[in-house]
DNA sequence: TTGACGCCCATATTGTCCCATGGTATCCCA
DNA sequence: TGGGATACCATGGGACAATATGGGCGTCAA
């Protein structure tokens, strides 16, 4: 079984119903196949989409995948434009270019592109990082990375004047 | 709308599955033929046209092509002038006068015209990308630097001051 | 005749489907 | 409460299908 965080372990929260949650590691195999983290396949069938939407992450260097929740969002913004503008080509190219509509297997595994694989460097794990409506995969180290900045950015939020060594989460 | 098949119509697919998205990399053979990408011929064969629609793109050094879809795009761009005038005949020209039908042969390949060819300098590889209604050709290095342009455009439209670790939605 | 084009077949590669397996968590019953 | 049985899940690998690409051949028009 994929490793899951001790929070989500202690809170159930791994069999949430309609939210992408919590984060799993899993490991891709020889032929580059890696698996969708099972309660994350539940939020998918409940969502209603069969396959997988997956876009190189703006912000991050991480993909961004969801299904029928995360292209309401981007249809939104393209609906908002004028057809056949310049701006709505630019953005098309931007969000629907660099998509991909994964078909998961029987087992619930994908196989990235290269080009997505390349995008954030993926080599051997990745992580599936859990964000509401939709989902991020990351690479391990640069998760983590990122989410001890958050925890520090946290803390010094909380305690501006104390040392953040001291601090315990 | 274009005909959905039952799955798509049942399971909410259907705006999905009919558009064009993601991109692909392709090459010429001997004959100057190329392959379109499978996912979007099946976009075409939902969409019904019999063939495939083909003109240069207004603003970018590629050729747009589509079905129907295109097709009514046009013609509803066309309708918002004013007949006759001088803008309209413009467009017209630019849209309808410069375009080609092309037969795919059986094996789902397409001739570019010369002039096609020429008006994106195209050698050896071309890029198709999905632009939902519609997808383009490009010469791969210029994909890349319009692809890096609509990003960078696109993150500046959103957030123009992204937190560092914040949620990227 | 010659070259462009449509149609057919061949092939290597890639992707998809199916079954197997080992490990882990959960459930059930003593 | 504990231990065994069971279900679930991530992972591995073989078989098969779809796809991109290469090339031959006949037709038609210039």
């Amino acid at each position: 079984m994929a490793r899951l965080c001790p929070l989500a372990r202690a809170s159930g929260l791994g069999t949430a119903l309609d939210r992408f949650v919590a984060h799993y590691t899993n490991r891709f195999d020889a032929k580059g196949r890696i698996s969708i983290p099972a309660p994350f396949r539940g939020v998918l069938a409940r969502d209603g989409f069969d396959g997988l939407y997956v876009h190189p992450s703006l912000d991050a260097p991480a993909l961004d995948c969801g299904g029928n929740a995360l292209l309401r969002r981007i249809d939104a913004l393209l609906d908002s434009m004028i057809p056949y503008s310049a701006r709505h080509d630019l953005f098309a190219t931007a969000l629907l270019g660099t998509s991909e509509i994964l078909r998961p297997d029987s087992e619930g595994r994908i196989s990235l592109s290269a080009a997505s694989r390349a995008h954030i460097e993926l080599d051997g794990e990745a992580v599936f990082v859990g964000q509401g409506y939709k989902f991020q995969i990351w690479r391990p180290d640069r998760f983590a990375e990122r989410l001890a900045a958050a925890r520090l950015a946290l803390r010094q939020l909380r305690e501006p004047s104390v040392a953040v060594h001291g601090a315990t989460g």
